[in-house]
DNA sequence: TTGTACGCGTTATCAT
DNA sequence: ATGATAACGCGTACAA
């Protein structure tokens, strides 16, 4: 394992001085054709790389952006990979690396990773309404960018970044599918019981939009919490389905296992029932049957996210607000008469 | 936005010099309790906390771990979201934090990683049977841990560190119980064309061993790739099903798709078609036929895979191996007659 | 257009 | 048991 080649190296072999080397890589002086060469050819043969450490000493800017996530449970694991996959994928065109902080350390994680200066800024996942996270952020060197909002992002004089999909919206669209199908009534098979007890921001958002979407229509709607466990999704299941009327369903997370079970129990989405969902277009679509969906658009959300942030580079002053990204809904196979 | 406390002012204000502060930290030399006191106490009251990059360049060592994974796919996702929380979490446990690389940018990622001094050593998942990045590994100056194994690691004289699942022993696992079920052919619905294209190491692996094992016993065994499409994979699916006999089915992928596929054409594991799978417990256990499956163990073998790479940060001279975490069958209700 | 010189915050060496 | 002091590798004012 041979030294590794520092900037003075590489000034040494291509003669000049090594603050060359540095200009030569930030641009931020020109430089003559001819030493800009020297410099290149330099660093060419001696597989020169900057010092990460160095720079971030120096320069005041470590060119990583930490994503902030309590757990990455397997539970609703769908989105999660797709946001952490789009922010890295959007960070790395800009030449940011990406550090995952997944500890369930709460908010000394987002100290700890903004004080030793690990990062130039963050992205706060899985939100909680109430966040200890948001009173944190504030007095933190680097900017961040929530994903969800916490309750207190609705008061006046709000000072956060937040951006998310509009649940709100999307939770009336797809009650609206199902009046719209002729529902006579509407069951939400909502997130199970241990993503509920997490506290998570969109699951009430999502719910009181779907209760004043359903009265609004006059539709009588039910929220259920949907188990994991699949004895106890079938019995969930049972009491929903054999009553006097045929509600239609409206799925908020784990979409297969749920298809999977009416299927089991031989009821088919889209002859025996009615069912929306909420989740991936993947997902909606790679079922057996494919089921008509909002999609929550996770790669939108992050896409829009890390450009934000990296605005709020530029402009570590700007204003708190709450940004949402616009629902649509996509019809398949699983709703009778859609229209 | 307040300055950022330096050692140097936990030193003033300490009133020791700026070594002390650090020796405290790093508990290298004997510290009186009484100046112990006031540096902590200090450090308290400033909120000190040590700088990343400074650290890293005066320390040589980054306290950070990389994961390298060129794609996060939305397929095959249960296990991969088990395997960075638990490499995080561990990590964690000794006070390193986690650098996700996920570029699609091959070997490359691993240079530049490496080169630029952001890591002290890396995880590379997602091998391919033949994979530039073994080649690269070797002349990089940290220690790095592959999980799965390219074929030239099978070679004599092997320098890398490998850990993975025994997907051969999986294979034998399962084809073995669907032997004992008394079922008179093995169909694999196998990863999909888009996982055989990117060459991950573990199907050639599975298949060879699955192929193998059935040939022992004197049954047929055909293997055909699952497409992702409900549509072509119900095609499949009935392919496979329609003919004189009724074949046992070897799940690697996809498992809630194919499970829900199966059910909504009626046939039920268990009663209709003996269905085993390669998959997390988690995911067997969801299904609204539990599934009989060979656990995959994603957290195992990253919890095995950072217990090594730590040591290999003491000795980085140690030499190549390929380990393999133990396979085991757990039954549900997925085969008929399981002895 | 280029070079000199200093500072960034820590760790390590050498004194005391 | 503690304090000076010199690296560590790079960015950037300041000079030329």
């Amino acid at each position: 394992m041979a030294r590794v080649p520092t900037s003075k190296d590489v000034a040494k072999v291509a003669g000049v001085s090594q603050s060359t080397v540095s200009y030569v890589m930030s641009g931020k002086r020109p430089i003559s054709e001819k030493t800009r060469r020297l410099v290149e050819d330099a660093m060419e043969q001696l597989l020169y790389q900057p010092h990460a450490g160095a720079r971030a000493l120096a320069g005041q800017r470590t060119n990583i952006i930490a994503i902030v996530h309590p757990v990455l449970s397997n539970f609703g694991v769908g989105g999660i990979m797709a946001f952490i996959d789009e922010i890295a994928t959007q960070a790395r065109r800009r030449d940011y690396d990406v550090l995952l902080v997944t500890a369930a350390e709460g908010e000394s994680s987002l100290r700890r990773v903004a004080g030793r200066a690990l990062c130039d800024a963050m992205v706060v996942m899985e939100v909680k309404a109430e966040d200890d996270r948001a009173e944190v952020s504030r007095g933190l060197a680097q900017p961040s960018l929530f994903i969800g909002y916490p309750d207190e992002a609705l008061l006046p004089g709000n000072t956060l970044r937040c951006i998310d999909f509009d649940f709100g919206r999307g939770a009336e669209l797809l009650v609206g599918e199902l009046a719209a199908a002729g529902a006579p009534e509407v069951v939400v098979l909502g997130w199970s019981p241990e993503v509920v007890a997490r506290g998570v921001n969109y699951v009430p958002r999502f719910r009181r939009a779907a209760q004043a979407a359903a009265s609004a229509v006059g539709l009588p709607l039910r929220w259920v919490e949907a188990p994991r466990d699949p004895v106890a999704l079938g019995v969930t299941l049972e009491e929903v389905l054999s009553g006097p009327v045929r509600p239609g369903l409206v799925l908020t997370d784990g979409v297969p296992e749920i298809v999977s079970a009416l299927l089991g129990r031989g009821t088919r989405p889209g002859r025996d029932v009615d069912v929306v969902a909420l989740c991936t277009d993947g997902e909606a679509q790679g079922q057996a049957v494919p089921v008509t969906n909002v999609s929550t658009q996770p790669r939108d959300v992050s896409r829009r996210a890390v450009e934000w942030l990296f605005e709020l580079l530029d402009d570590p002053a700007a204003p708190g607000e709450i940004r949402l990204v616009p629902a649509t809904l996509v019809r398949r196979r699983s709703v009778r008469s859609a229209h």
